[in-house]
DNA sequence: GTTAGCACTCGTTGCTTAAGAGTGCTAACT
DNA sequence: AGTTAGCACTCTTAAGCAACGAGTGCTAAC
């Protein structure tokens, strides 16, 4: 069923009002702030409807209305219209992401930072997957006599090297021939596809010599690969969530916060969700039924991708939120643009 | 004044009983559960003697009696005896502990999660401090026309490798002079004074390209150098707190959590704390007046310092948890006594 | 020095009452 | 048919109050 021009007019304005205010919105209320030029009355069926239809819910017979997720999320597809930040606050962002641009874990985690602050929730960032990244070559590079560098460098100008210890040292000519030997093999895959093969563990040659490197290298090798595909995830301003209505008992705020305890979890449930500005409602995130996350994707070079996004209740302000947000991601593609290939 | 006997044996019972039960203790049920053969009214006496010498508070006048900061101090001093753990216990540390050993930072942040578990407090770790290292070599490896990695080797066997791009490629005899140059510069140095020093501004040398080299390599040396200065912070277990009676209120969880959100504070307070099991009481700890922390040093290699420890309400069991942090140092010293040179 | 006895304090619990906000329904109005 | 006024009803919250209980502090006797 099709809700009618003033239905919606009066759901946004519930909902302007509850995410506001935090407080179950009355139909004398909604009648005296926004003028629909109909009576209490008036609202007070049209409220009934939209409770029977699901976008409304009651906390008890004698309280006002609160929007439920599927409120929200006819809200977020059909009525917010994003808000394009002000000269100055766009101004305002620019200025405190260039003031700290220095690594590339500091410069995104400062940028949560920021998120959190301006948007009062709790926000976090995670560094970009590199399973789509694909080896350009790799290098194994004498250090003293019983030190040897492996180098790995992916097609998108990362670089990640790990020294290790051999007993007894090897000629420059032998690392050489298994260098290219290994960029040969694996040249172009992913390191995905390389971690997951089943090649990594068969290389082998005829040289004795070569043979017992292989075997030394080998653990190193993958455990660099395994480097390269973690992601970081930063959390910032989780404790703003104890100045928000919705976590001001004990057991709100230890299930929220919970949710961060369990990383990994977390972290593959940022991972699944889709590129560009995501806004999922309550329900809809399994696990966290009583939040709601936005993220967004932002690019290194062009390519890689990582994601940026806050968490907070079910009532926060998605169009400021998400406009604020996806002009984080433009500022950090932009910064991280001409990026050279030091790695992390 | 002193304490007689009979007075520490009061005073430690009602330690006990109100580390056991969160509740101020009167002297009814001191003289009950405990027994002293002498009557409550002997009991409130000392009681009042001792809250004159400043050993126990009152929440209010008729309410029972709870230790103070001087009191857990006198008892962490004097009264507790170290409690040995049970070799069932020390089988379980140890599995645990076993079953994660593959990385070194993993392996630590497990281990402040097994001490979260056991104790049920808030727990953290700490990887080694660096800055008494001293530089063993330094060295410059080309790798391919347009990178170059640089390598710092400290004399505690730590490497550190950086990949840096540099666009005009330099003959490896350059980069041999240069490693040389900065080896014999900063050999026998730590960390800290090369940074500290101006020393890593002024090399420089006669030779153009050589100079010109220099320019580009100082920015990643200094860079790396602080690199390996960083110590990194893991806190496990935060949401025990709110099963603690002290953080039940939303304002206390949040003034505790929020120690958590300065986390570079936080780091520098840890740092400056002394060698072995450490244990700092309300007070004693500046801007965490509520809290105690239980720290202990680790050693990696016998030589790199780190730090384990918990922190939690004052009313802790002091002596079980000092217990259990020195069994926890023992066996991460034990496995990293012989840990290889692997970066981190 | 120890103890019993007792008045007193203070927080907690449970109960009642009143106020207030808001709904839902009905009947009247346009 | 849609809108509105009126009103009974529901439910939460706050305030007030009495009863209870745990515990102290003091005094006088042992």
């Amino acid at each position: 069923m099709k809700l009618s021009e003033r239905q919606l007019q009066i759901l946004q304005a519930i909902i302007y009002d509850y995410v506001e205010n935090a407080e179950p919105v009355g139909s004398r209320s909604i009648a005296k702030k926004y003028d629909f030029g109909v009576s209490p009355a008036t609202i007070r069926n049209e409220m009934s409807d939209l409770e029977d239809m699901g976008y409304l819910t009651h906390p008890h017979t004698s309280a006002g209305r609160v929007p439920s997720d599927k409120a929200y999320r006819l809200y977020v597809d059909d009525l917010m219209q994003k808000r394009s930040l002000s000269a100055k606050e766009k101004r305002f962002i620019n200025e405190r992401l260039a003031a700290n641009r220095d690594e590339f874990d500091q410069t995104i985690r400062h940028a949560a930072k920021l998120l959190s602050e301006i948007t009062q929730l709790t926000s976090f960032v995670m560094t970009p997957t590199t399973n789509q990244d694909t080896i350009s070559f790799v290098k194994l590079l004498p250090a003293d006599e019983e030190t040897v560098i492996l180098m790995i460098v992916g097609d998108s100008g990362r670089i990640m090297n790990t020294s290790l210890r051999i007993d007894n040292s090897y000629s420059k000519d032998v690392l050489d021939i298994l260098s290219k030997n290994i960029t040969v093999n694996y040249k172009g895959r992913t390191l995905d596809e390389v971690l997951q093969s089943e090649i990594v563990k068969e290389a082998s040659s005829d040289i004795e010599t070569l043979n017992s490197l292989i075997g030394k290298v080998r653990p190193t090798f993958i455990k660099t690969l395994e480097d390269m595909l973690d992601v970081n995830l930063y959390m910032e301003g989780m404790t703003n969530i104890f100045d928000i209505p919705e976590y001001s008992s004990i057991d709100k705020a230890k299930a929220f916060l919970e949710i961060f305890s369990k990383r990994e979890e977390f972290t593959r449930k940022i991972l699944e969700r889709g590129d560009g500005v995501v806004v999922t409602i309550g329900d809809e995130n399994d696990s966290m039924e009583d939040c709601s996350l936005i993220t967004a994707t932002y690019h290194v070079d062009g390519k890689l991708v990582g994601k940026i996004g806050v968490i907070g209740p079910t009532r926060m302000k998605y169009d400021e939120i998400t406009s604020i947000i996806e002009y984080f991601t433009k500022n950090l593609n932009e910064t991280f643009k001409l990026t050279d290939g030091k790695d992390k």
